[in-house]
DNA sequence: ATATCTGGCTAACTGTGTTAGCCTCGACCT
DNA sequence: AGGTCGAGGCTAACACAGTTAGCCAGATAT
């Protein structure tokens, strides 16, 4: 386990148990008994770990949604893993994304279970990707009353 | 106009000038002539600003969507205005909102037009809201290549 | 044995939100 | 008119954020 991959596990464990802003430099650092400078040796800042937490979050995502076969369940997979990992989904879907560090087709490999269930129809992957990240985001910031949810299923449905 | 309500139209301002990293107490308080800590006596903190804007955003989208009359004219107000005001819409949307200091009412009346489009049907319009926060996010995060949008038609389709 | 590189460190800078405490002016009451 | 007092400014300061510069020890390579 390289330095840079205990930096990026000492970050997820930190998102966990103790939420967004708990990401800091200087609490990696302490994570790993260290001082926040010493990070920059293996680091760029802190917009890289937010990166690599990203390509690690879209590979676990693509993972799981590999391993429903309809759109109803992927919907509800989606909703699983996002709930289940909030911070580490906002870091990894909420930023713009910097694809130059990414390594090439961490994005497709995440979408591609989604497409093959649609029959390589992009249009709609999207609008399902949508639907489900815009569902995720209201429902973690407690923007909808305590009901809900079954549209994720309507959604299915209409396709 | 009333302190507070200038403070208001100061973060606004500097939200759609400058971006929403420019939201900060001393840029508020500079634009208003003033220092930063003078703000604390006209408002609790940065997070209340935030509540002020979100309230201030939410009316405007309710205006706007209460100038369509169906789903699909709403899918495309909902994105221009959004796309229109990207560090606003944000604020307004994105956080958990601090319904305790938001005048009540705002968001239902924000939300009204499109239950009234849908003839009521709650589950419906959160899953239309939802389709048009995610595209909106997505699209303004660059999630997306260069395409795609027509989906807002898809979706208001297999309504 | 010597040189170099790796990966730590301390000190420091800028910018953030926020608090404490002071001062001044204008309004209001007697 | 004179005294009181609150509203609304101010400065100084704190804790904490990311980040940079520069030093230094030890491993590693020649």
């Amino acid at each position: 386990m390289s330095r840079r991959d205990e930096i990026t596990a000492a970050a997820r464990a930190l998102l966990e148990e103790e939420g967004e802003e708990a990401l800091t430099m200087r609490n990696v650092a302490d994570r790993l008994g260290i001082k926040a400078p010493s990070l920059y040796k293996h680091v760029s800042g802190r917009k890289e770990i937010e990166t690599l937490l990203a390509a690690e979050a879209l590979g676990e995502m693509g993972e799981t949604l590999a391993r429903e076969s309809d759109l109803e369940g992927m919907g509800d997979a989606y909703r699983t893993w996002a709930l289940a990992n909030p911070a580490l989904y906002r870091v990894a879907t909420t930023r713009p994304l910097d694809r130059e560090k990414l390594s090439p087709g961490v994005e497709e490999a995440a979408a591609a279970p989604l497409l093959e269930a649609l029959d390589g129809d992009r249009d709609r992957a999207r609008a399902f990707w949508a639907l489900a990240h815009g569902l995720v985001l209201l429902e973690m910031d407690g923007r909808f009353p305590e009901d809900a949810d079954i549209e994720a299923a309507w959604a299915a449905g209409l396709d």
